[in-house]
DNA sequence: TCAGGTACTCACCAAAAGGTAAGTAAGGAG
DNA sequence: CTCCTTACTTACCTTTTGGTGAGTACCTGA
């Protein structure tokens, strides 16, 4: 019997979803409420609008974010989390935490 | 003032350590206690010998796993999570739930 | 003397991810 | 008729990451 996931642990596939360089802080601005194109382009900064708009798709199929289009000139399009996004937010938390906790041991690590 | 820090919230930070391909497997793998280098080898299937090394010096040198050389012949070398490393498993826990929790999910909206 | 077992180490290549800069669409304002 | 705003889209290039396969060092036991 061949492995019916592909993924060998729920870490494993969390990681899938959250994978990218730009995803963490995309959630994270989403986590204060809907925002729109502009606005995160703004709030996740140095994020180009080619990366921004590629995670926030790859994020939309995965049903973590949610995208409507306001068919206004000029366009007007809001992204928000789904309740599977908030859910992962929540279990994201954790490690904000301890990312915040341990910010000065993992500064002083950092290669480079 | 210029930003003190590279990251800009603690789950950015945290990424950076748990990021690359196979530091989740690893991490995992050594939650249940110290495991020589051949070990790890089996139990995240599909590493290669080059790439288990290249990040276990990255957590090594980021100090989440310890590395403990045994003098003998053949040689011997014990991987363990130090008390930073079992703190970010911990923290890392309620994601692993995540994705266990909606498996099903990810996997269906998986690309490719 | 030589194979065996363990943990690397290295040179080289392929693929994936990310970045840059320019262009498009649509309609209202001037 | 042209400019403005916003949200993309595209082509192309660079950087980073990951993979392959071979080689090294060490002592032991046959």
């Amino acid at each position: 019997m061949a492995a019916v996931t592909p993924y060998t642990c729920g870490l494993d596939a969390a990681a899938d979803v959250i994978g990218g360089k730009w995803k963490p802080r995309i959630l994270w601005a989403l986590h204060h409420g809907p925002r729109r194109f502009g606005e995160l382009r703004k709030e996740v900064s140095g994020v180009t609008e080619k990366m921004l708009i590629q995670q926030l798709r790859e994020l939309e199929s995965r049903d973590i974010v949610h995208r409507e289009v306001f068919h206004q000139v000029p366009p007007k399009v809001e992204y928000s989390l789904t309740t599977l996004g908030e859910s992962l937010n929540v279990a994201l938390a954790p490690l904000d935490q301890w990312g915040a906790d341990h910010l000065t041991e993992i500064e002083a690590t950092r290669p480079c």
